[in-house]
DNA sequence: GTCTATAACCGGATAGAC
DNA sequence: GTCTATCCGGTTATAGAC
């Protein structure tokens, strides 16, 4: 029997996705050393081809796991069923912003392995955001438009709106080791990311308020 | 004498910098393969050890050059000595985009990159955006003060701008790949990115107006 | 389940002929 | 300058003892 399939907890199994999580965030799947991980995680080398079968395998675990828990946040936000649509645009911004402050380096990994020959993190991510936008998309261009008819709002296209959020706030992410370097002052991680997250969520909702000339 | 001290044009040498390229481009550094690049040179593996003394160091004579490429752009942007806050960034948000649709992949390189143990990356671009700053950050900072004081534009931080800007253009292009699976009928490359470059000028512009209930 | 030892392979780099 | 042939270290993966 495949080790797992009765459901109790393995910490070994777990102990080897841990260190390979932070090996493979941190190095990308063809720079990380199954040597490595197999030393993070304080167990043989062998061990790991014991629970899995393959590097391959090991990397779909870990990117899997972490591309499901994204979704399960952002499908939490829309349950909520908040009708103001500037609100929800703040939430969801805030809401993305603070699962990447969980799990900062997946969106460099993300990245790393996207434009790769490895076809699996481009299918996961797009599952995962293909999942996340049935109905929830639709529902929000409504409120959007709705908000435009009662001049709350300017008129909004959803799709480059989402993209505009997701860019921001992932780059800011990806882009901390150039940043820290060519702009010191800014100060600590923490600290940086607190003012990033103002100022995104700031540029995301001006940039949605009708304009003086309007 | 090394090869290409002298200063004549050197088509194998250029063939394989380009070949590197774009293996290095699509692949990243670990996962590039010195036969591949070989092999789109169309050359022997071994020639590429007589011009370039290792995979490190063809690696970096790719990297290096490109960057040089971004920060005249924007030298040459910044000596036009445009007055006008609104127009000037309108121009920036253009000059980089226009960049990178030039270099599609080079964000994706650098990102891939710059989380690894490879500093190299990471001091080449730090250098690249250094020298772009030195001057230009402050000058764009007073026009911004100038026009805020004169109620034209919002009170605008100069550096989370930048960083605003560079995100939205950088992460266009970077998640192309994603945008195009879950998002199909934006149509091809060069239409989603003539759309792309709309819309993110439109943001950006619109979270400097002051808005109407200012 | 966990280990040691090793097979099998791959890829960067070099030697040397032409 | 360009090629063929090869070396050698490192990495994935497996065999088999305990």
């Amino acid at each position: 029997m495949t080790p797992g399939a009765r459901g109790g907890t393995f910490p070994t199994r777990e102990k080897i996705k841990e260190a390979a999580g932070d090996i493979f965030l941190h190095k990308g799947y063809a720079a990380a050393r199954m040597q490595e991980i197999a030393d993070r995680a304080g167990v043989n080398k062998a061990l790991i081809y014991y629970y899995f079968s393959s590097k391959d395998s090991l990397f779909e675990a870990i990117i899997r796991e972490a591309s499901e828990e994204l979704v399960m946040n952002l499908s939490d936000l829309f349950a909520l069923q908040e009708k103001d649509p500037h609100r929800l645009i703040k939430r969801l911004v805030q809401v993305h912003f603070h699962f990447l402050l969980e799990h900062p380096q997946l969106p460099c990994l993300l990245v790393r392995e996207l434009s790769s020959d490895n076809p699996l993190p481009k299918k996961v991510l797009a599952d995962v955001i293909g999942r996340f936008s049935r109905g929830n998309i639709a529902r929000l261009q409504q409120l959007l438009d709705q908000a435009a008819a009662a001049k709350q709002l300017r008129r909004t296209n959803v799709q480059q709106l989402l993209w505009s959020i997701f860019s921001l706030n992932v780059f800011s992410f990806i882009s901390w080791p150039v940043i820290e370097t060519v702009w010191p002052e800014i100060g600590t991680f923490d600290q940086a990311m607190r003012k990033r997250e103002k100022a995104v969520v700031d540029l995301i909702l001006s940039s949605l308020l009708p304009r003086r000339s309007d």
